[in-house]
DNA sequence: GAGTGGTCTAGACCACGAC
DNA sequence: TCGTGGTCTAGACCACTCG
C-alpha cells in the first residue's frame, strides 16, 4: 500500500505507519534491520529528508534504535526486572541482602553500585518536607548509579539527617550487608513501612546518558520515603530508573 | 554563548542545550513564547532546518508545546492527580465511591466516564492468565475513557468472568454507585487484595490521540488484578494512564 | 494579509562500520 | 572502499491564527 500523496495526512507519517505496521505485525521481527534510508527513497518515491521524518517517528516511539553506520534495526526489549512491594521484607535484610541486591540477583544478573557522591549537602525542598527537617539542613546524601550486569539500571540518592548516620557505615563507600536499611535498624530506627511517589517522564539528556537510553524511552522517578516504628522518616530515596528496563509491583490491601 | 560550528557537538544541538537552559533557569517561563523559527535562524545563524531540528529535541523531551499558526510555547504542567494505594478502601465502596470518582472529586474535577465498548470477547493471553481462566474463554469487557472535566485521563478496559457477572449492573453502562467493585462484593466477592503493575512507555498514536498527549509525553500501563477472600482473582484491569497528568503513591510495610 | 509552524525537495559533505 | 546514518543548506509551497 503505497502512499498517497493526495491525502491529507503527511507523506511522512503514511511511511511512518507502514513501516510501524510492519514492526507490529512481525512483518520485521526485533532485531531485523529495516531498509536504508536511500532504498526507502526508491521504494516510496520520497526525498531523503521525508524518509528521515518517518523513521524518527518511529524512534521518538521507542520502536527502533539507530546505529550509525550500520542501519536501523526494531528495537529489542531488554530484559525486564521487576520491582516488587515484597522487596523490602525484613527477612532480606536480616539474610544480608539490600531490596537492589535481592532483586537484581532474583533475575540472575550481577548487582554492583558505582558511588556518585557521598556527603553532606543542605537538604533540597522536596527532600526536607519528606525527611521532616528544615530547608537547607545538612542532610548526608550517598549518589550511585546502580548496575546489573553491565546494564545501567537506576541513578539512587540517598538522604539522611547527618546527626544519625554520623560516624555509621553509612556514610561509607559500603554500607555493609544489606545495606542502610540493614545499617538503621541496628541503630535502633526499626523500620515499619515505606511509602513511594511514582512519576513518568522524560529523561534530561544527562539522564538518558547515564542509563544509556535510547530515544524514545522514558524514565519513572521514583521517591521513597522510610518511617520507623515511632512514624519518623528516617531515609528519603530519590531514584531515577530506567523505564524500558523495569516494571513495578505493588501489594494493596482492600480495606 | 553562541554556537560553535567548529565544534564536535552537532550546532541543533547546541541550539537546543541553549535554549532548554534558558528554560530551566526560567528566562523562558512556562508559558512563554519562544522566537519564531525565523527570529532564530537569524539569532543563531542557521538554516530553517537546523533551527527545527533543535525544537524537535526540546519538543521530544516534553518541554514544548507548538501550535500552528501561533508559535511555540514552554510546556506548563497540568494538575497533576495522585493515585494512591488508599484509593481502594471498602469505606469509599461503602460511600458510593468508585476509585476514580473519589480521586477526581478529592482533586476537585468533575469524574466521568465515556463508554468505549460493552461486551463478549475471548481473553487475552495476558488478561486469562491474571483471571484463572483458559485464553480465549469468554470474558465481559468495560472499556471506557476516564474524563477529569474535560480532560482525558486514561483508557481503562475492565475484564470480568462472563458466568459471574452476566445479568448484573455491571453488564450496563452505568455499573451504580462504588462502581463494580461494590457490585463484586454484593454478588459475594468479598475484595481482600489488589496487585498493580505498571510499566512506563511511549504511548501509540491511537493513545496518544485518546489521551490529547504531546510529543514526549509518555504513558503508564496499569495493569490491576483485584482478589477476593479466597484468593480468587475476580477482575483483571487494564488501563493506560496519562504520564504527565498523574503521580502513583504506594504505601509498603516493611516486614 | 502578515506571521507562524508543517511539509517536502535536491543536493552537499561528514562520520562511522564493515569488508 | 563503499554503504550507512548524521548534519546542514536554500528554497518552495501549504495550513493555521490573528488582526
Amino acid at each position: 500500500m503505497p502512499v498517497d500523496p493526495t491525502s491529507d495526512r503527511a507523506v511522512f507519517r503514511q511511511i511512518a505507519d507502514e513501516l510501524r505496521q510492519e514492526i507490529k505485525s512481525g512483518t520485521l521481527p526485533p532485531g531485523a534491520r529495516m531498509a536504508s534510508e536511500r532504498e526507502l527513497m526508491t521504494r516510496f518515491g520520497a526525498s531523503r529528508g521525508t524518509i528521515r521524518q518517518a523513521l524518527a517517528v518511529l524512534s521518538s516511539e521507542g520502536l527502533t534504535d539507530v546505529q550509525h553506520g550500520r542501519g536501523v534495526f526494531v528495537r529489542k526489549r531488554p530484559p525486564i526486572m521487576r520491582l516488587s512491594s515484597e522487596r523490602f521484607t525484613r527477612q532480606l535484610r536480616d539474610a544480608g541482602k539490600g531490596a537492589f541486591q535481592a532483586e537484581t540477583e532474583a533475575h540472575g544478573f550481577e548487582p554492583r553500585q558505582e558511588i556518585l557522591e557521598l556527603g553532606v549537602v543542605p537538604a533540597p525542598a522536596y527532600v526536607a518536607s519528606r525527611l521532616g527537617v528544615h530547608e537547607g539542613a545538612r542532610v548526608f546524601v550517598r549518589r550511585r548509579r546502580m548496575w546489573a550486569d553491565d546494564v545501567p539500571m537506576q541513578l539512587a540518592d540517598s538522604y539522611f539527617r547527618y546527626g544519625m548516620v554520623r560516624g555509621t557505615p553509612i556514610v561509607e563507600k559500603d554500607a555493609g550487608p544489606g545495606g542502610s536499611y540493614a545499617r538503621l535498624e541496628e541503630l535502633g530506627y526499626r523500620l515499619a513501612r515505606f511509602r513511594e511517589d511514582l512519576v513518568a517522564r522524560m529523561p534530561s539528556p544527562e539522564e538518558a546518558r547515564a542509563l544509556h537510553l535510547g530515544p524514545g524511552v522514558p524514565v519513572v522517578s521514583l521517591i521513597r520515603t522510610a518511617y520507623d516504628t515511632e512514624g519518623k522518616p528516617v531515609e528519603v530515596f530519590d531514584s531515577v530508573v530506567a523505564g524500558d528496563k523495569h516494571t513495578f509491583s505493588y501489594e494493596i490491601p482492600a480495606d
